[in-house]
DNA sequence: TGTAAGTATAGACTATGCTCTATACTTTGC
DNA sequence: GCAAAGTATAGAGCATAGTCTATACTTACA
């Protein structure tokens, strides 16, 4: 598929795409067939790829760390240790960041509370 | 306390925590009886605001976010359905966000058993 | 066939959240 | 009393993550 269908796949602007094929995050191939142009196809594949860079945004992590992921995930023939530790780190932070979510929340609640009595 | 004292205490620097006073989020108060200076003075109020803008910024809140949920805790005087509603819709997210967290968990996870097994 | 729509590339611009620098004044401690 | 350290203010600079514009070329279709 080209640029278009895969940002509406994807509801991801057109611009934004580019900016991650820039930082190497997804790669679209030009037919080698085709030399008229150097429109660029994108494959199934690059659908799952920004479904995880949705995912993992979401969570907070940076484009930087996004791609160490898809690297890792798509890509691991080198599969360096340093790797495996940076990843369960990853796991540990997102535990962290589970309880933080669940304080903010407590917090939150409270402060519903407080308005809906203030409102009596 | 002076601003070198809250920034020990909170573990934010001094031009964070002014950058958090220019946006309106916390307040010093100038001593009127000293007249030779415009130190600003804060109370153990600004430590509690404080670490409350550091738990909610963890779990991705703005700063924009955060100004209007110290006000509706703190000076919610004024105690609007719309603020509360806005809280109610925060818990929301944040329960939303909680799911993709343990999504994105679930795909670390398996990296890393990747990795683990590409070792062997 | 021409014109509207799609694509590519490069670079400018924006918003958020800091972070640092310059300048000037004040306080503290020897 | 003087240097070092602390404070205030304003504004510049920076990183991240887009977002938009300009330019140029290609394709599709009425």
């Amino acid at each position: 598929m080209l640029i278009n269908e895969l940002s509406k796949k994807t509801g991801l602007s057109i611009h934004t795409i580019r900016y991650y094929e820039n930082l190497g995050m997804i790669e679209g191939v030009t037919n080698e067939k085709v030399k008229s142009n150097n429109y660029k196809h994108y494959d199934d594949n690059v659908v799952e790829r920004l479904e995880i860079i949705i995912e993992a945004k979401e969570v907070g992590f940076t484009l930087a760390e996004i791609k160490k992921i898809l690297t890792a995930w798509f890509e691991s023939t080198d599969s360096k240790p340093e790797t495996l530790e940076l990843f369960q780190s990853k796991i540990k932070e997102i535990d962290n960041k589970i309880k933080h979510f669940k304080q903010t929340r407590k917090l939150l609640e409270k402060v519903c509370e407080k308005l809906e009595n203030d409102e009596c």
